[in-house]
DNA sequence: AGCCAGGGTCTGC
DNA sequence: GCAGACCATGGC
């Protein structure tokens, strides 16, 4: 049986965990989302108005997986804020059971890097087989994200079963940077998002949308705008070329529901 | 078959 | 500073 995790108000486990953000969380035959974070793999459900969380542990529930599902933020509240601007409206009424995962800092970063000219089922596909060639294997044939100090000790060459393409060199580049401290990514959290996004810049492969991704969901950066192809076109054929101004200081949730909804389209 | 994908680097102007 | 070629791979 799962512990009640919050009530579903503006919170859609299939809105949340395949809206593109994150790429290991898969809905089984019953309905249910299924993923692996840290070295522990939990089951979530919606039932009675409320999400449930199987494999996790009372106290892991009230710290780490309310924090991971950013519960404390009122998004009923940034909805309203979106209807200054009728489109932006409409995309965040379509798209408001999503909330902002609080990602592993390293996974998001490395997650983003893979998905870079790339489309989100072959960015699954390889994120599983990174997981399952160098994580650490949990238990029930399920395995934990690469540390970067575990994927810093590689080569390029060393990942080609992972079919990762030219990322492979960049995967290795930032994997030995965070490693070695040289990028300490618990820091960027609390410095300004500009100046994170540069150090997060200096990764080869790591330009300004990766990093804006880092920062949205692994650094806690919701002000971070990540412009991907769909957004630059979203922006233009929706928004007359400009970006709505009501959603600046969130402009990353509203950025994912103008994701979610124009995809959706 | 060919275009596209949650882009970035490198080169040449 | 900015346009254009190029990058690996596979989904559609």
């Amino acid at each position: 049986m799962g512990i009640f995790l919050v009530e579903n108000k503006n919170f859609s486990l299939a809105q949340t965990l395949d809206c593109g953000q994150a790429f290991r969380w898969r809905e089984d035959e019953n309905g249910a989302w299924c993923g692996i974070v840290g070295k522990s793999r939990v089951r979530l459900y919606e039932a009675d108005g409320a999400v449930f969380i199987e494999g996790a542990d009372e106290k892991s529930v009230n710290c780490f997986w309310h924090s991971y599902f950013d519960l404390d933020r009122d998004y009923g509240a940034l909805i309203k804020k979106c209807a200054a601007d009728p489109i932006l409206m409409r995309a965040a009424e379509y798209g408001s059971g999503i909330r902002i995962l609080k990602q592993e800092p390293w996974e998001a970063l490395c997650s983003f890097i893979i998905s870079q000219n790339n489309n989100i089922p072959r960015i699954k596909g390889i994120i599983d087989r990174l997981c399952t060639v160098f994580g650490e294997d949990i238990g029930g044939g399920f395995y934990s994200f690469p540390t970067a100090e575990r994927l810093a000790l590689l080569e390029a060459e060393d990942l080609s079963d992972i079919r990762a393409g030219f990322r492979a060199k960049y995967i290795i580049d930032a994997a030995r940077r965070v490693s070695s401290g040289e990028i300490d990514l618990e820091a960027l959290k609390a410095q300004d998002a500009d100046t994170a996004r540069q150090t997060l810049m200096k990764i080869k492969g790591v330009g300004p949308k990766v990093a804006d991704c880092a920062l949205l969901y692994g650094l806690g950066h919701i002000e971070a705008f990540p412009k991907d192809v769909w957004i630059k076109r979203a922006t233009n054929e929706l928004f007359g070329g400009t970006f709505p101004q009501c959603a600046l200081d969130f402009a990353g949730i509203a950025q994912q529901y103008i994701f979610y909804y124009i995809r959706g389209l």
